[in-house]
RNA sequence: GUCCCCAUCGUCUAGAGGCCUAGGACAUCGCCCUUUCACGGCGACAACACGGGUUCGAAUCCCGUUGGGGACGCCA
């Protein structure tokens, strides 16, 4: 068993595309077959080195491995032209002389009847008449659609039919003597001797000239699984216009590559038993591109970020370093440096993004710490709030050991003594440490900054109480 | 326009004729836990598109309607 994920590099990797290559993957991997990257550049006009390059680095990153390939069809140009002419010599295709034009004068007229268009088979005619076939004037080869029924079997469609009398005689060699989609995946498919397709269902319609070619080339036909398409909040197929669409982009916003690979897995497929969260290995225990959904599905980019989050909790911090370098900007450490203080924020953040910014505050210059001004204006009140710091700077200074353990002790102690609640003192704690209303507990913080920084955090709360008093009363 | 495909909560889905008073998850809204924010727990809201068949019995099978999507290139 063969499959594989054929992207055409114009492009960034598409979310479709990638959960294209992920059910390739897991199809291969789970009956022991093998996975080929292939990519389709033929077309010279669109297809861009670098978009290429991108598409397998988002692929390496997204977790999708592949046993053979990239295979880049740029490469294999000749061999598409000689199969080409084969089928010219045994008279299943022909070369056809119309030009670009002349098509788009059929084309237009056609529309203006109110008809829709087919190619008008002149050149067909012209061949089968015996006429000579000319191979140094311009000219497409085409490849002869005889009429009848054609049928294949798809494992998410079951038995499907076209009609050959609907299908054009397609083309299969540019003028400029480059090869079409059409014939570069069969002759492909054929070459690497791939057993299994699976690819988006805008291809479907595509599949009977396949296999009119699969036919004409005498080779055996691989099974077709065209998965449904991915769509956007507004239904149609997944642009721009709703939202992210490329891997790429999710990375930069801080999901994590296993996240999104358990997502678009869930998309169209599930393992059965209300499970959301799946690793890659059980995935592959349990695939079928047999199990396929046949409707569309669309792509909900809050329930992405609430498994990212579920990923982020339950990753090591060690796992989690690696893909929260790049977001963590002047505040790179080593991961043992950055250890208690992911920790701690971890089961806080929904992407990376938010991670590395729940994590500022711990990083911040003591001097620099900026006071949000609704927690301000929540906590700061009362003329003992100086006073009651005081007492509790004090109490922290003498606090030893330093842990969650006697901090806390300790400020329960004093909040005890003095008669007021704990929060009273545990929230203007935390806007001293911290700046900001929420965060991780503020025994666990106090700890991680240190006692020295908790006092000096402490301190310069204590010193500016008079203006951010003013500036909340005013 | 022609051809093809699809149809369960707002979204992802479970459902293979009786297990369905339709299950789970996201989102939303309550409550609980709690020093805040998350996490977690409990609960609420919420769907078989419609109409005909078939059957003792239909979300499940058949037909039609409606709705949605895709394809109709010398793009892939």
């Amino acid at each position: 068993m063969k499959l594989r994920f054929a992207p055409s590099p114009t492009g960034f990797l598409h979310v479709g595309g990638a959960r294209t290559a992920i059910f390739n993957l897991l199809h291969a991997r789970r009956y022991g077959g093998t996975m080929l990257l292939r990519i389709e550049d033929t077309d010279v006009e669109r297809s861009k080195q670098h978009h290429a390059e991108q598409i397998v680095s988002s692929l390496q990153w997204l977790g999708v491995e592949w046993d053979e390939g990239p295979i880049y069809q740029s490469d294999r140009l000749e061999r598409y032209r000689d199969r080409a002419e084969e089928l010219v010599a045994s008279g299943k295709a022909y070369r056809c002389y119309c030009t670009v034009e002349e098509l788009e004068a059929d084309r237009t007229a056609a529309e203006a009847r109110g008809d829709s268009y087919r190619y008008s088979g002149r050149c067909r005619k012209r061949a089968e008449s015996g006429q000579e076939q000319p191979d140094d004037v311009p000219h497409v080869i085409r490849c002869k659609v005889m009429p009848g029924p054609i049928e294949f079997h798809d494992l998410i469609r079951g038995d499907v039919q076209f009609e050959g009398e609907l299908i054009d005689d397609f083309v299969l060699i540019r003028s400029d003597g480059n090869p079409t989609y059409h014939l570069s995946v069969v002759v492909d498919d054929v070459d690497m001797e791939i057993t299994h397709v699976a690819r988006g269902d805008d291809h479907l319609s595509n599949t009977p000239k396949h296999i009119v070619l699969f036919r004409a080339f005498d080779a055996p036909i691989p099974v077709f699984a065209h998965l449904p398409l991915i769509l956007g909040s507004d239904r149609k197929r997944l642009s721009k216009r709703s939202g992210a669409t490329s891997a790429e982009e999710y990375r930069d916003m801080g999901i994590v590559p296993a996240a999104l690979f358990n997502f678009l897995t869930l998309l169209g497929w599930n393992p059965g038993g209300d499970r959301e969260l799946i690793t890659h290995d059980e995935a592959v225990q349990l695939f079928d591109l047999g199990d396929v959904n046949k409707a569309p599905a669309v792509f909900d980019p809050e329930k992405l970020l609430w498994m990212n989050g579920q990923y982020l909790m339950r990753m090591t911090v060690d796992e989690i370093h690696p893909h929260l370098v790049p977001f963590l900007g002047e505040n790179v450490r080593p991961v043992d440096e950055l250890r208690s203080v992911i920790e701690l924020n971890k089961t806080r953040a929904r992407t990376l993004r938010e991670l590395a910014e729940l994590m500022t505050p711990f990083f911040a210059d003591d001097d620099s710490i900026e006071y949000d001004a609704d927690a301000v204006k929540k906590h700061v009140k009362g003329d003992e709030l100086a006073s009651r710091l005081t007492e509790l700077h004090d109490v922290l200074a003498s606090t030893e050991p330093f842990d969650v353990t006697t901090t806390e002790a300790a400020l329960r102690a004093l909040a005890e003594s003095r008669g007021v609640s704990a929060a009273k003192l545990i929230h203007p704690l935390r806007l001293a440490l911290t700046g900001r209303g929420a965060s991780p507990p503020i025994f666990d913080v106090a700890v991680v900054l240190g006692k020295e920084k908790t006092l000096r955090r402490l301190q310069r709360l204590i010193a500016r109480l008079p203006e951010l008093a003013q500036a909340a009363s005013a």
